[in-house]
DNA sequence: GAGTGGTCTAGACCACCAG
DNA sequence: TGGTGGTCTAGACCACTCC
């Protein structure tokens, strides 16, 4: 099934770049089901035709969409969207930022927060200078009313402003977006372990229950120690889901 | 720091792609530590010069080094070597994939093994045809002569022939990638809960131990579901290390 | 054989960042 | 102001798939 023409409308003028306007415009599409699974895009040339585009360009934005899995190539015999269970997305993102998306009330108690130089082990861990200073906070985070997470967290202090009422009002990436710190990768490792008394009673969860423990490393574009965080949740209530792709 | 020549042999008799020569290459010589983070490449155009290729295939290889976080790009600056923190990896393996890797002496035991029709619920649940056969079969796995892991597995028979003998000796995404199965994309779940009695004592863990259990669905291509598994790792033995990136 | 994507070239102009 | 990557074009040839 090939399509006579797509409504595709490019601005020239725009500063955004013509291949990226393309890949938008299919990947939205796509998204709200008006290209179903399956569908057989134009071929290449023919497309980029349509669209007044050269083939390397409306390529690029192809590329774009096989990138994120929404699109199948293959050679001889053309260019189909993708089914939807073959939907790439997930990333790097918090807690906070899930919850809100989902609308679950997320609310945040600062248990404690303090500003101290790093310790030698922990320096190391992070890969910081010793000596650096770093805010150190737990946080206590409820969605739906009930507890739902314990968060301990180091951030070196030269990057940001932070404060205890901050925190409690805006998610940790919030805060770090708005400073214009763009996280590029992170590294997490996912356990799980019985709650101490302590964390059972925070929790209201039973002593020995089951908790998920996350901890993750997070370092911006050249390799700086963004944030660093030990969290623990309540098993009853959280799962982490995750996309791979290969 | 400049680079006069990077010694970059290019084959053009090769079937391997010309970009894909020398982005390999490259990654090989920052994998290694012979470009240290931080060193920066030749601007694109001398380089592909050196090499005697145009800029846009130049320009493609660098790009895949991107793409994967190796390298990092900024308009009017250059491009140099990332910090190791900063380098992606990590996909779509399975545990026998790891263990094996990490000369972990993986010993498999299979529990039970059997072929049956898939129930209506399960169908629904993988988005398979209702009736369709599935070999369902559940694993015990040991590393390091410790029980690690149990696993139970769903995969539609008409994929490959798979019997208990042959799922002793190999890994089960092994065998699927010898029958030429490609897996595109799996979405999983990580919890944690307590162990069962059963669960406990094939696990040589007390009772009520705490679990990481993991469920997975792996998709090929064109979206066929090629694998529905849920598996239980002993938490004390057992950890998701995994690469977020933004 | 006809049609598709995969690769490659040789140019061009622009936007950003440094000195 | 000069150098860098970011984008775009108009062609070319090849490899694969299907009929």
């Amino acid at each position: 099934m090939n399509h006579a023409a797509l409504p595709i409308q490019i601005d020239r003028s725009s500063p955004v770049p013509l291949y990226f306007q393309v890949a938008q415009r299919l990947e939205h599409m796509i998204e709200s089901g008006n290209l179903p699974a399956g569908t057989r895009l134009d071929n290449e040339i023919d497309f980029a035709d349509q669209l007044g585009l050269s083939r390397p360009t409306m390529r690029r934005a192809i590329g774009y969409l096989v990138e994120r899995g929404l699109v199948i190539r293959k050679r001889g015999l053309g260019t189909q969207v993708a089914h939807a269970k073959v939907r790439r997305q997930v990333g790097l993102t918090s807690l906070f930022d899930d919850l809100a998306k989902s609308s679950r009330g997320p609310h945040t108690t600062v248990l404690n927060f303090t500003v101290e130089p790093v310790s030698d082990s922990l320096a190391a861990e992070l890969g910081i200078e010793q000596g650096t200073d770093l805010y150190i906070f737990e946080r206590l985070r409820h969605a739906d009313g009930e507890p739902l997470a314990l968060m301990r967290n180091h951030v070196p202090a030269r990057l940001l402003r932070l404060s205890a009422a901050e925190l409690e009002r805006h998610g940790l990436y919030e805060l770090l977006r708005a400073a214009g710190i763009n996280l590029k990768i992170a590294k997490q490792s996912i356990r799980a372990r019985a709650a101490t008394a302590a964390e059972a009673s925070l929790l209201c969860e039973a002593r020995r229950a089951p908790l998920l423990e996350m901890t993750r490393s997070a370092y911006d574009e050249q390799g700086r120690t963004i944030e660093h965080g030990n969290h623990i949740y309540r098993a009853s209530r959280y799962s982490f889901d995750l996309t791979l792709t290969g």
